[in-house]
DNA sequence: AGCGGGATTTTCT
DNA sequence: GAAAATCCCGCTT
């Protein structure tokens, strides 16, 4: 049985495409939710992009910890989102989760939206309220309720496509964006 | 279907 | 002061 440290424990980019198909497993006020990832991007100290880029500040301390975390940040002063550690301690990588399919706990999610239909987890700030994810969770050990990661199988190599990542400006030659193929859950094809 | 503006924190210039 | 790993709404085609 290996465990989510040991899986994470990799460079972003090779953890990025094997995080798809994934589990997040979400407790909140005694709902469970259930949503699989089907779309990440990678970033790392040596890319342009990466909020690690410049080094440590105050906001990226978390990317900075041990594989398995959870780094939280507030984006265009009013949108979370949400990443996984990788790497070693010291190393400053980790992969966003842009999207997902709803699993378990459908209409909670919805609550948490304000929305229903297909709108719900298609995008890194909406997968985070649909979970109700903030900054209160930055740091927060994955392996352990009331967030937890549940590693799946691999999904096959033919099923993930590999583009440049979105919304960044810089760094735009690197394929560090992965998502499953022909999946209505993705933010965009 | 596609654009443009607004909301508003953290970081860097 | 401006840009950023975004989303939503209202307007125009």
């Amino acid at each position: 049985m290996i465990t989510i440290k040991h899986f994470l424990n990799r460079p972003a980019e090779i953890v990025a495409p094997q995080l798809l198909g994934c589990i997040l497993e979400r407790e909140i006020d005694g709902n469970k939710l259930r949503v699989r990832i089907v779309e990440t991007e990678a970033y790392d100290q040596s890319d342009e992009a990466s909020h690690s880029y410049k080094g440590r500040t105050n906001r990226n301390e978390v990317m900075f910890t041990e594989a398995g975390h959870l780094y939280v940040y507030l984006t265009y002063g009013m949108h979370y989102c949400c990443n996984v550690v990788t790497g070693d301690e010291g190393e400053g990588a980790a992969v966003l989760i842009r999207a997902a399919e709803p699993i378990l706990g459908l209409e909670h999610m919805e609550m948490l939206r304000s929305k229903r239909g297909k709108d719900l987890l298609n995008g890194p700030a909406k997968l985070c309220q649909a979970l109700a994810i903030d900054k209160s969770l930055n740091g927060h050990n994955l392996a352990d309720l009331p967030l937890r990661l549940i590693i799946q199988e691999p999904i096959k190599f033919s099923m993930v496509n590999k583009t440049e990542r979105i919304g960044i400006s810089r760094a735009k030659g690197k394929l560090w964006r992965f998502y499953i193929v022909d999946n209505k859950y993705v933010s965009k094809s």
